[in-house]
DNA sequence: TCAATAGTTCCATTTTCCTGAACTATGGGA
DNA sequence: TCCCATAGTTCAGGAAAATGGAACTATTGA
């Protein structure tokens, strides 16, 4: 369960991350949450079923570009968003991407 | 040579495209330069040699996120981005990564 | 018409991604 | 204490994508 210091959160990692759509839905989540979401809260993304070998990758990339802290708790994993931290790394980085996620979203729907 | 419209923009391919090392060192050049850059300009990103055929690929993957615009121009091709485009679509969101872009580069130096 | 320059396309190799199956870890009964 | 259920990880092989050398195309100038 390795979790980067926020000075070895790459730019290239973080754009990597968010450049697939569920990983970029589920980290959008997570950010707009005001509480810690676990993997199983997203056994399916925008009405498609992802495996849970998948989601557990998919947290694996968020939590290795520095985008969310994982932690377990009991059974669970409970993940929260760094959003504050890297917004300080790079500034404006995140809540642009969130902004546009919210842009297309709203342009789906 | 295929521009998407702007409105075809995905976030998704965006992130993809600026996700690489060469690719969003290639595009921070172009959306800085005060002038179309060619391909051969970048025959070389960060002392590292790129083979032309992969050169072309980099900048198939930017044309086709909508980033850059390409033209031919006699015998050579000439890229300008199309950041003031984008930042309509996505407000912030290169200004956000080439800001980032620029500190990982200034960190490294 | 020929040569030089600038890129593109092709294709084989390498790398990365996806996911079903097996495995590990924790907590709650009986 | 032992077993079961829940939550997630790891592994492995098949699918998809990236890499780069070689051959090809397009344009210009001599």
């Amino acid at each position: 369960m390795f979790h980067p210091s926020i000075d070895d959160v790459r730019l290239e990692a973080v754009l990597h991350a968010l450049s697939d759509p569920v990983r970029v839905a589920i980290f959008a989540a997570i950010a707009g949450a005001d509480c810690a979401l676990t993997c199983s809260t997203f056994s399916s993304v925008n009405e498609r079923a992802i495996p849970k070998s998948s989601l557990s990758q998919h947290f694996k990339v968020l939590r290795e570009a520095g985008l969310i802290r994982s932690e377990r708790q009991g059974v669970e994993m409970r993940n929260v968003s760094r959003c504050a931290e890297v917004d300080g790394r790079f500034p404006g980085l995140i809540a642009a991407i969130i902004q546009a996620h919210a842009i297309e979203a709203k342009a789906a729907a």
